[in-house]
Parts: C-alpha cells; sequence; structure tokens
DNA sequence: AATAAAATATGATATTTGTCATACAACTTC
DNA sequence: GAAGTTGTATGACAAATATCATATTTTATT
C-alpha cells in the first residue's frame, strides 16, 4: 500500500488540508486501481460510497441522453476528485466515469472522508469551495450549450482541450478523443462534427492526420466559428 | 427588524439546522429588502458578500451571453438561498438575479455565515448537500441543452413551471413569463418560441389568452414534443 | 380616449443541423 | 494477408431553427 503523504497529486485537490496523521489514516483504508482506456471507474445509477483520487490518466463524465447518446459532461485527469457529489448527497451517481487512457486512482471510503469533514474545517471548506467551481463551471457550460453555434462549441472545445491538456511533441493535441467522443463534448451528431472539422481544415486552422488534431492557428480558429 | 426564528421559509433551506441562538444573532445583524417586480437583486460581475434569503416572490437567475442573449439558468422562489456560491468561493457573482414579481428577501453577512460553518457542522453539510444538488440539476440541464430539440425543451419548460411553481384558479401557470423570457430559459430565439407556443396551442394542449400559458394536456404536450 | 410603445404573432426565407446512404481508411482477428 | 469490423469522410437531402420583415394585439403614457 502506497503513502498518501507522499503522493504528489493530492496537493492538486481538497485533500491538501490534511496533515500527516490524516494522511496516514486514508493510506491506512483505501485501495488503489488501474484502470485501462475504455473501461468505467463508475457508471450512472451506481451506488459508490466514496471518492476517487485521480492518481494518472484523464476520464470522461457522461450522461446517457433519452435519444441514445453519450453526452461529456466534463473530463476528469490527475489531482482531481471523483465521486464527492453523489457521496455528500448520499444518492447513486448521476454520471459515468469512462477512462480516456490507463489511469491510475485511489478510493477512499465515505466513513473516512465523512470523519474528516467533522474534524477538519479547512477540508471540508477547501471540498466545498471545489464543488461550488464545479457549478459555476456547469452553469456557464449551459449557457454555452444554450446559445452557442455548434461550429462555436466545437472550435472553443478544441481550444479547451489544448489548453488544458496541452499537446504533444507534434504539437497535436495530447488527450486522444474518437470523433464520436468529440461529438458528445459538443453536444452535436457524429456527421456534424466531422464535416466541420474538415471545414477548419480547409480553412487552414487545424490540421487533421488521422485521428491526430493539431491547432494551427488558434486566434484564427476561434474567428472562423464566429 | 422581524425576528427569523419566526420565519417559516428558514424551514426550507440549510438555515433548518440553526437553533434558537444563531437565529438570534442572525436576526440582530440581516437586513430585509422589498424587490420589486423587474429589479434586479444582484447583477453579475457584482461584489455581495453575504446570502440572500427569498421569504417571498420568484426571481430568475440570468447570465449574459457572448450573443446578448440573457439565457435564464434557474428560478429561484421563496424558502431558498442565493449567492452562497460566490460567497463560498470569495468571487464575483457570476449570475444575475432579477424579480419576477414583488419579492421580499432578507440579506445575511459573510462574516455571520461563515461563523456559523465553523460552530454549526449540521449547517454547513446542509450548505454542502444543497449546493451538491444544484450541480446535479445543472449537470442534467445541460445534457438536456445540448441533445433535445427546441420543441421538447419548450414542452418540459411548461411543464417543469406547472409542477415547480403551480397554476392559478383558472389553470394557467402561476409564473409569468414574456416569450422572451421563455425563449431564454428554453435557449431559443423569441420567435421561434412563439411559433412553437402557436403549434402547441392549434395541437389543443395548451391554450394561450394573452400573456397566460395554460396546459390542458400535459401528457399529449410531453408527446407532441417527440 | 388617443397615442405611443412594447409585446405577440405570423409569413418568407436563409442558415444550420440532423439523418440516411455510401465510400473509404484503419485496425483486428483469424 | 484476407476478411471483417470499426472509425472517418462526404454527398444528398430533410428537418429544425434563426433571421428579417411586417402585421396585430396589448399595455403604458399622456
Amino acid at each position: 500500500m502506497s503513502k498518501c503523504e507522499q503522493c504528489i497529486v493530492r496537493e492538486f485537490s481538497s485533500l491538501k488540508a490534511l496533515n500527516k496523521e490524516e494522511l496516514l489514516k486514508i493510506a491506512d483504508c483505501k485501495s488503489s486501481y488501474t484502470i485501462k482506456k475504455g473501461e468505467p471507474i463508475f457508471t450512472e445509477g451506481e451506488n459508490v460510497n466514496g471518492i476517487f483520487c485521480i492518481k494518472d490518466g484523464v476520464c470522461k463524465l457522461t450522461k446517457l441522453s433519452a435519444n441514445g447518446n453519450d453526452q461529456i459532461v466534463k473530463l476528469i485527469s490527475k489531482g482531481e476528485l471523483l465521486g464527492q457529489r453523489s457521496m455528500i448527497s448520499d444518492e447513486p451517481v448521476n454520471l459515468s466515469a469512462v477512462a480516456l487512457e490507463d489511469m491510475e486512482v485511489c478510493f477512499i471510503p465515505k466513513t473516512e472522508i465523512m470523519g474528516l469533514f467533522n474534524q477538519n474545517n479547512q477540508f471540508s471548506m477547501n471540498m466545498m469551495r471545489a464543488i461550488c467551481g464545479d457549478l459555476k463551471e456547469a452553469d456557464e457550460h449551459l449557457v454555452t450549450m444554450a446559445q452557442k453555434s455548434v461550429k462555436q462549441r466545437l472550435a472553443e472545445t478544441l481550444v479547451y482541450l489544448q489548453d488544458t491538456f496541452g499537446i504533444n511533441p507534434d504539437n497535436s493535441l495530447k488527450v486522444k478523443l474518437s470523433r464520436e467522443e468529440l461529438a458528445g463534448m459538443v453536444g452535436t451528431a457524429t456527421e456534424s462534427c466531422i464535416r466541420l472539422l474538415s471545414e477548419f481544415n480547409k480553412l487552414g486552422v487545424i490540421e487533421l492526420s488521422g485521428k491526430k488534431i493539431t491547432i494551427t492557428n488558434k486566434a484564427q480558429l476561434l474567428k472562423a466559428a464566429n
């Protein structure tokens, strides 16, 4: 069992408020998992009863819509927590989490976290602030979905992916999403997504090479979307 | 200054965890306001530094989109709190709140609430749970915006308004929204909203009479939207 | 009550987006 | 390496939605 105390990623989440003693206690009751690309961490409707701490890798949070499409609500990566919402509300999870690449995650049971909420006020405030941040983000995302065109949303999504997850040595986007997944982020049909990528490609603002997407002119890409 | 202890609406929010003593302290530092229909409680970007408790009336939470449209993110009514998100994050508010009818609200300053977070764990847990509920709602709303047609969204919005805010003696929706506001909830152009209302009216599933909207056949309305 | 202003309604039309069909490319699997 | 499977690409078309113009109704103002 690895020591939480020496885990760097805890510094990036609400867990940073915990002291040595508390971390030792967590290390004692946590379990570690390896999740292969494409595998779920949890699925909509499941009872999770704890939170996951992402040690490495990226996953998508999706919700199945009535029309059968998987809408990607958010991407979560190294250092972030998963499952707080449902743990605190004491409800099944409302979203599915599926690995986009091989992942390392730790699971901390609910009882442990709840105990910490009681004894460490800084920790609960951190958690509250993080959830408030998620809520703000969700509201902004909502307005984007409601008010912007598919073309704008696609362009902004591409820029978001680059700014958030970075690029490979060849400048292509690091996170690899299928066209279907990209469409699921943007909230459009896969064919429409492909068509618009083609269009951006022809305009010379992005470059397509197999699954690889490279933004060659960020400013122009955003401009072209308007 | 009225007594929070005797205010019924506090029973409907996180404030219900507070004891007599704590309520007396709040009553002592709160301020009460009357907000006329159409007036703002606060505006996007403002520093609020506290929370509002809605004693009576309904308001809309809106966000101005880049295209100049006001998207209505949520409606808030009697018994609910307002401004927690920005208070906890220690940021300006990200949404505007505007009264849809005459309102009675109380303002409780941030220092007071923060003090209560420290001394009353049940209160902070209530608040956290409420915000988690908002987050879940926002995610679901987001998926609806991304995946459903305008017609579906309008039908669901009408049903939501009826189920949440009730009907007048003549069966018309109690909350009164202009066509523009309704379009702002649905996330569409005002003309499209009007056109679809017309269509529902011709189908006989709703009835229009001036600004009044009456759902005459809820099941059929939802069915017609698919 | 008369007038102006705002909100609602509807037609005509352009644009956006989705759907279905099909082609082609890339990747597995045997 | 052939056959099948999956993912990507594109055309043709239909449906949904936005936009602009204008009429009509409602509400506010004098």
